[in-house]
DNA sequence: AGAAGGCCCTGCGTGC
DNA sequence: TGCACGCAGGGCCTTC
């Protein structure tokens, strides 16, 4: 599940294979994704040299020759595979909904099974203009993003600390899983009200929302010998989490005695949150 | 107006 | 073994 250390990590391979060639061919197999794709994609990306990446929130954006931007999501299960051209298989390669060939052969698939993924041009003087990062809260690893800030922005919200964490309009980036984490680490409940997380919380949380991703996308980069795996994948692999998906495990943060009653999944929302009852409060 | 739930989609794990 | 079901969740949209 590609949340913000992925998609950087993903987007750090894509520069490694695409940033300063020119792309000869681009083709659409299948254009029902979550938004159809733009017209005149093909056209745009055709001929043009890619001039460099950069990330925003869990979108991905490059920059190309003529002033456009490619502005790439993976949804749920959207993946990038490069291969060398001529080692594609001649059937084609199931849901490979969109790729890119470059002048050296390289050719890039955004394999997409669930389709939440999308891709859109913008132009590339108004990235943050697009409507889908026009409205998108502070990135949480730049400097901006303090304390006082997400004090300021989680003040007089009612609703739990999780949900609020999930909002993109607070801060940019975060998903199911690094919002378990990062709570974990802070010892923060997820049940807890937001609004109770302003002030001094906040000290403890937002550090660790910046560690718990720092670690991530250097576990990524570190893991990855060339950032193209074996089946042609680029990009993130599965981490090992403190709570996601480790319901009823120990949790090692709190050893001892009496022994930790373990870690429990609650559903906030419709969705699963994991959390050590005993240290986060 | 802010918050909660629905919906899109396919693959995979579980249980009968 | 096979099938049905539920769950996974990012983000927009609708409803309350």
């Amino acid at each position: 599940m590609p949340e913000l250390p992925e998609v950087e990590t993903v987007m750090r391979g894509l520069a490694r294979v695409l940033e300063g060639r020119r792309l000869v061919a681009a083709s659409i197999a299948r254009p029902d994704m979550r938004w159809p794709f733009p017209d005149g994609l093909v056209t745009r990306l055709t001929g043009a040299r890619v001039l460099g990446f950069r990330r925003r929130a869990k979108y991905m954006l490059m920059r190309v020759e003529g002033g456009d931007s490619l502005l790439i999501h993976l949804g749920m299960s959207g993946r990038m595979v490069a291969r060398r051209a001529a080692d594609r298989p001649n059937e084609p390669v199931a849901h490979e909904h969109f790729a890119m060939e470059t002048e050296d052969g390289t050719h890039v698939g955004f394999v997409d099974p669930r389709r939440f993924g999308s891709v859109d041009l913008v132009a590339s003087a108004r990235e943050d203009q697009h409507r889908l990062l026009a409205g998108l809260g502070p990135e949480p690893l730049e400097d901006a993003f303090t304390a006082e800030v997400l004090s300021q922005a989680l003040a007089g919200k009612r609703t739990p600390i999780k949900a609020a964490l999930l909002d993109q309009k607070l801060v940019a980036g975060l998903g199911n899983i690094y919002v378990s984490e990062a709570l974990h680490r802070s010892g923060i409940s997820p049940r807890r009200e937001a609004s109770t997380v302003a002030g001094s919380r906040c000290v403890r949380l937002v550090p660790a929302i910046k560690a718990v991703l720092e670690e991530s996308i250097a576990a990524g980069g570190s893991s990855l010998r060339d950032y193209v795996q074996a089946d042609g994948g680029i990009g993130f692999f599965q981490e090992r989490f403190r709570v996601y998906d480790r319901a009823g495990l120990a949790c090692e943060q709190c050893p001892g005695v009496p022994p930790c009653p373990g870690i429990q999944r609650i559903v906030q929302s419709g969705r699963a949150s994991f959390y050590c009852p005993r240290h986060q409060r």
